[in-house]
DNA sequence: ACAGAATGTCTAGCATTGCTACAATGGCGA
DNA sequence: TCGCCATTGTAGCAATGCTAGACATTCTGT
């Protein structure tokens, strides 16, 4: 009894898995409009009462894609900031990589910033992924500062307006260049 | 033959209001969610055809209550820059008043920023109430500085995305004051 | 004043959504 | 081999945005 239910185990894991990378690949192909259960669940090859028995609805496997996403934003972050030339150019590099990543991946970027899901941020039980990409903005400024958590709030919530708001074409989105550059000189020069 | 076409015409401005306002106090009371077809038209007593009549769509009918809402909203910022002791508090003032209003009218915000509208931003055909909210925050800036739109656009996404990021739990809501005091220090200084 | 045209409104319905109760199937253990 | 239990699929519910067609009401021309 032991062998089979490990089997079982084993396969029941890869589907959850396969409805996580089919939903991903759809969102990011046709947009979350086009993720139904439906079409999801005809993706899979199977039915839709499957993927309620693997996630508590549709928000659930929106932020099992997220989940998955955070891990790569956080390695796509840490990245440019290892390539940076110099403390300095930390912000710059990571802004530009989070920006980068907003409009090379914007059904993931919704999935984790805009739609609705069972996430908890900020909190003790929130994900390590999640908890990564955060810190690696609070990274992005010198131990010294003492209110460093501030600093990334403000600049990821800049960075997120920016691309938020470019994306919906509310502000125009062909200066997002400028944009970074003037919250980097604003934010990377003295601590404080 | 006028007369009473003018009476028409009075008559079904009228309803067009009313569908806007019965729009807007239902999303106000209950959420966006909460605003169907169906409800609206019971609350304004037509059937829901009428709608149609007077809107291309459940998305218009958002798009007007946020047109209102952006003449409101220009109001509500002109008053707190028009308060500010000097001009070096009026970023403050006018960030102050914006993540105010974002939390006090939530259901407003999200039909301004969030949801998917027909509105035009940052064109030539931009209506005027929502021309006149962005003037706000570039009149926090001196006129010598000649990147004002760009200090005003950077300003207004850092507060978008504190209001979003908070109202969505994603980062904690109790430290908006501090957020925007270091925002406002940032930006506020010299000009450049 | 009255028939016909145009305008406006409602009833009823379509296709789609997320989600679920229930039945049948099929593989497991005894 | 037989019975049981977990797993899966069929079919359906209530709600959504939106629309076609019938109905009534008002206006126009004789």
């Amino acid at each position: 009894m032991s062998a089979i239910s490990e089997r079982r185990e084993r396969e029941r894991a890869h589907r959850h898995q396969l409805i996580i990378t089919a939903a991903r690949e759809l969102a990011e192909t046709e947009g979350w409009e086009a993720v139904t259960t439906r079409r999801l669940a005809e993706r899979v090859e199977y039915s839709q009462p499957v993927l309620y028995s693997h996630f508590d609805g549709k928000d659930a496997i929106v932020s099992a894609v997220a989940l998955d996403a955070f891990t790569e934003l956080a390695a796509h972050l840490h990245r440019a900031r290892q390539a940076a030339p110099g403390p300095g150019q930390a912000l710059r590099a990571v802004g530009g990589a989070y920006l980068d990543f907003a409009v090379q991946r914007p059904a993931l970027y919704q999935a984790m910033f805009i739609l609705p899901t069972d996430l908890k941020f900020a909190s003790a039980e929130t994900p390590a992924p999640m908890r990564a990409c955060f810190d690696e903005f609070v990274a992005c400024f010198p131990p010294e500062n003492e209110r460093r958590e501030l600093f990334a709030e403000v600049t990821w919530s800049a960075l997120h307006g920016m691309a938020v708001l470019s994306e919906s074409g509310r502000i125009p989105s062909g200066w997002q260049e400028e944009r970074l550059d003037l919250l980097v000189t604003r934010f990377a020069g003295t601590a404080g």
